[in-house]
DNA sequence: AACTTAATTGATACTCTATCTCAATTAGAA
DNA sequence: TTCTAATTGAGATAGAGTATCAATTAAGTT
């Protein structure tokens, strides 16, 4: 198959890691998912592309791609399943509603300078970050 | 007991929750754990101050003062167990260190305009929100 | 202080997510 | 092709979180 890499899988390899049919294959249902997927959701849609590819292999990429901030789990409805975001540039996004539990995801922020200072003042060397808002959605606020 | 009511226990009661035992004893002991712990640190210290307290509660709790807020959830190390932070004012900010995991809090951040800017664009009321940055931590910069 | 009742609780059995182990396989370099 | 360390799949296992339900309790009312 000639398959076309994605920037994600290239970043993959240049940290050392093989580009396994496991991992492509997990990488794909992410990418194609569009991020915000429980890792229920990855094992299905995984296991429907590839029966072959077993469990473990899926938790242990997804741990992979934690690592690797290629991913970032957090938590939406309550303190059970972890949903898996993509992470597009290192960084990611979004307003839950606390009634609903809606996502609204957004694009633009304003962080570049926040980095620079935490930088400068702590020592530290930023490479991406995720912004969560809670608060009520249009439609909840009534 | 003379019980001194910390402020997030009357935001409990506010909500129309009952300030029971058992929700005292799990607040008290996050807030004496100054934020981030996992659930089964949560499950052993309330054990430990009474061990009458069951499991399920501990973990009603969490998922209770998850949706009111008071705490939220995060991933740390893996995409394991969700550390539990207290969110002194309905916001909190800290940077990971993707080589050693630890945990660096800081508490200024200048979010208040993107607040007011999304509450105007989208429509929403803003309660709160969580900021994580990834990175490397002074020690592991070299 | 006793009454009332809906909210909450604890015990325990259960579900299901994630891990461990290890022999077999595979990506990628030589 | 050959080589080798990295990775994999299967399945048993561990352990986090939930469901159930009778018993208890917080807190308002009298």
């Amino acid at each position: 198959m000639s398959e076309q890499l994605s920037l994600r899988a290239e970043r993959l390899r240049a940290a050392g890691h093989k580009l396994t049919h496991a991992r492509l294959s997990v990488l794909r249902v992410l990418e194609e998912s569009g991020g915000h997927v429980t890792s229920a959701e990855v094992l299905e849609r995984v296991s429907a592309l590839d029966a072959s590819i077993g469990r473990a292999s899926v938790f242990r990429t997804l741990d992979l791609f934690t690592s690797l901030l290629i991913v970032r789990p957090t938590y939406i409805d309550s303190s059970v399943t972890p949903t898996y975001v993509l992470m597009p540039e290192g960084h990611h996004h979004h307003i839950i509603c606390t009634n609903c539990n809606r996502v609204i995801e957004f694009e633009d922020c304003c962080l570049s300078e926040m980095t620079a200072e935490l930088e400068a003042r702590l020592g530290v060397k930023l490479t991406g970050h995720l912004v969560e808002f809670y608060g009520l959605c249009d439609r909840c606020r009534q």
